[in-house]
DNA sequence: GTGAGGATCGTCT
DNA sequence: GACGATCCTCACA
C-alpha cells in the first residue's frame, strides 16, 4: 500500500452530508493526528453512523446539552467522549449547524508513528494493527485523543491537530453490517466497514 | 482458543 | 442513583 502524495485535507463541505454518506465515504480515509510534534497517520477502515432524533442509540437523540452540543454544531467538527469511565472515542460531527449526526471512528490502520502508538497504548512495537487501533477506545488511546485536548476541534482547518486526508485510495468493496456494542436501535445497519483483506 | 466479568466517571433521570 | 457507542484480564476447556 503506498501513499499518494496530492492528499488533500477533507473540505467541510465533505461532512455536511448525512451521516450514513460520509461514514461510508470516509473508509480509506488517512486520519492524521499531530502529537507532541510527531505525525501519527492512520487508514480508516471501520466506522458507525450515528443519526440525531430518529437514531434512540445517538446521544444527539436527546435534547441539546454541553455533552453532546459538538454533534448538533457545524459540520468536520470533532466530538470526543468518555465511556464507561476509562475510554474515549470520537466523533466526528455532520450535517449542517443545527441538524444533529455523527459518525464515530471504530478502526484504523496504523502507517506513520507505530512506535508512538504502541508506546501510548503500553503495547510492544509489533504489536499487531489490531490490538494497536483495532477498536473506537483503542484509536484514541494510540493517537493521543482525549476530551482534553481534542474536544471541539475543527478537522476540516488546516491548522487543526486532528485532520482526514484523501490520498485517493477507495476500498474495493464496502461490507454494512449492524452496529454494535449497543443496546438501541441495534438492526440499524450503520456500521461500515472496509471488506479489503489486509496487504 | 474461547468466554465471562470487572473497572470507573461523566451525564442524565 | 443508575447507566453506558468498551477494553482488558483471568479462568477454564
Amino acid at each position: 500500500m503506498k501513499r499518494a502524495d496530492n492528499s488533500k485535507l477533507l473540505s467541510q463541505t465533505f461532512y455536511n452530508r448525512s451521516p450514513e454518506v460520509v461514514a461510508k465515504e470516509l473508509l480509506g480515509m488517512i486520519l492524521v493526528r499531530h502529537y507532541a510534534g510527531e505525525r501519527l497517520t492512520g487508514r480508516i477502515v471501520e466506522t458507525e453512523a450515528y443519526l440525531g432524533a430518529a437514531d434512540p442509540a445517538s446521544h444527539a437523540a436527546r435534547a441539546v446539552s454541553p455533552f453532546n452540543a459538538v454533534l448538533f454544531g457545524p459540520p468536520g467538527f470533532a466530538d470526543i467522549y468518555l465511556i464507561y469511565g476509562l475510554h474515549y472515542c470520537m466523533n466526528v460531527s455532520c450535517l449542517p449547524d443545527g441538524e444533529p449526526g455523527g459518525v464515530l471512528f471504530r478502526a484504523i490502520i496504523p502507517l506513520e508513528g507505530i512506535d508512538t502508538m504502541a508506546a501510548l497504548r503500553n503495547l510492544k512495537p509489533n504489536a499487531s494493527a489490531k490490538a494497536l487501533t483495532g477498536g473506537p477506545a483503542r484509536l484514541c488511546q494510540a493517537m493521543g485523543i482525549t476530551r482534553a485536548s481534542s474536544h471541539g476541534q475543527n478537522m476540516a482547518s488546516a491548522s487543526s491537530d486532528l485532520q482526514i486526508l484523501d490520498d485517493g485510495y477507495r476500498p474495493k468493496s464496502i461490507l454494512t453490517t449492524p452496529r454494535i456494542g449497543i443496546k438501541k436501535a441495534v438492526d440499524l445497519p450503520l456500521r461500515f466497514l472496509v471488506d479489503d483483506r489486509e496487504p
